[in-house]
DNA sequence: ACCAATTTGTCCGTATGTATG
DNA sequence: TCATACATACGGACAAATTGG
């Protein structure tokens, strides 16, 4: 074996199915295919293609699970490109497997979010701050924990996109998807929670409108700070990973895709 | 058509190979499945599952695009959960698709790494601080653009590590290989770049090592102000979507997995 | 509202190459 | 080395849903 050494790799030819989404995948890169356009039948890629209608279907499903392709309710494929949402769960998911802490969310969330309420406080135009003001009239209305935290995880995003950075969105979302069930609990059984959260939001929605950084800054750590005390308050340990609670979460989560 | 209100729901069955993929997937999230566990031949989940054999094909591709499920090398399916780096691709071409600039690139990053080696310096474990002098003194000896990007690249890897908080080393992942391609040509034709990096590394990797956390964030800071710099004596605008370039570089990234 | 053509979801049988013992 | 088991891929088929008259 070794007498003519290695002078080659071993070959390893993709399958067939592969080939087929990864044919498609670049057309959809390279933008030859947009956003809603059809991509046709089966029949018809397993004409172009060459292959058998089994093989094809394998390789749709790779873009389908992708978020690159998804079929409409005619169940017709067309091309899509996939929203930062549709990659939250499996992100979420991949942390909840690697069983990241709750430490660690709570330290990243602290990062995150005071960046955008920095970069909001720059960037954010007159139609978020509509948006953020709406759902603080919403949530000053609204009765009941479940309400609220929709509310609440709502303001976040609305913050997010009023920095106007989407690789610090795509970052927030497994923290926003994680941190649902804990602060539902918390608003839920933490006596002042709610009137402390309608506090914060509301100076900060207050400080991004008058562009001022300092009180953005230091209310959202207090807001991000309440929230870690009411998980203590709980008796929760922050040094735990993420247990069963929050996998059902995310299974509910999952199904309105 | 209104004469009985709405009183249902549209019902939309789930397909077959759906319901594969997502009993398997309950199976892993739950832990009743673990990481390396074989799940068996086509032939027994055929059985199990009362479906065709085509079916279970088209529901493991979508465990396997996902991550939880791979192939040995003797293709036989064994669960594992999924890594960042698999994701990483993902999260990238949706922010390419969705015309991310390079300064939310550049804002993101500044936000993530400065918080990094903060982190860092207060987590970081002699191991690690081991890695990023070990991988300083190989950057040190290096020839060539693309060699040094690959241990730049490395060692803001080890960063993350060192900062142990795996939700921001998930947020960086698309940031880092969306600026590798930026990085090597700066590299490769501003002439004080290397020179510039190595210096900066080697303080900020000092700083961590003495616990120094003003030296490390300043010099982080430096470090990414020489990257901003360099891409704009390129001539690139920040402002500018990222490009086809970028693209092909992605798609050889993914080629390794 | 009905009908014909298309298309998807699923299934059966089979051939071929490769890995394991 | 050989036999067995298994994954990949193919051709063909049919029922149910969808489309377009």
């Amino acid at each position: 074996m070794s007498s003519a050494a290695e002078r080659f790799e071993r070959i390893h030819a993709p399958p067939a199915y592969q080939l087929v989404a990864e044919a498609i995948e670049k057309q959809i890169v390279s933008g030859r295919l947009r956003a809603g356009d059809a991509l046709g039948t089966e029949a018809e890629l397993v004409k172009q293609f060459g292959v058998n209608r089994s093989t094809v279907r394998e390789g749709i499903r790779l873009l389908e699970q992708a978020g690159l392709v998804h079929r409409d309710t005619s169940r017709r494929l067309t091309v899509s490109i996939p929203h930062y949402d549709r990659l939250a769960p499996r992100m979420t998911r991949a942390l909840v497997l690697h069983q990241v802490t709750f430490r660690e969310l709570w330290e990243a969330s602290m990062v995150l979010e005071i960046a955008a309420v920095e970069f909001a406080v720059e960037h954010a135009t007159p139609g978020v701050i509509r948006e953020l003001e709406d759902n603080l009239a919403k949530t000053e209305a609204a009765r009941g924990a479940a309400a609220i935290v929709a509310l609440d995880s709502e303001w976040h995003g609305l913050l997010f996109k009023a920095a106007g950075n989407r690789v610090l969105q795509l970052a927030r979302e497994p923290a926003a998807l994680l941190n649902l069930p804990a602060t539902e609990l918390i608003l839920a059984m933490v006596d002042p929670a709610v009137s402390r959260l309608i506090e914060a939001h509301r100076i900060i929605t207050d400080a991004v409108r008058r562009h001022d950084p300092e009180a953005a800054r230091l209310w959202m750590r207090r807001h991000l700070n309440d929230w870690r005390r009411g998980f203590e308050y709980l008796g929760k340990d922050l040094d735990q990973p993420i247990d069963q609670v929050y996998i059902e979460s995310i299974g509910s989560a999952r199904q309105r895709e």
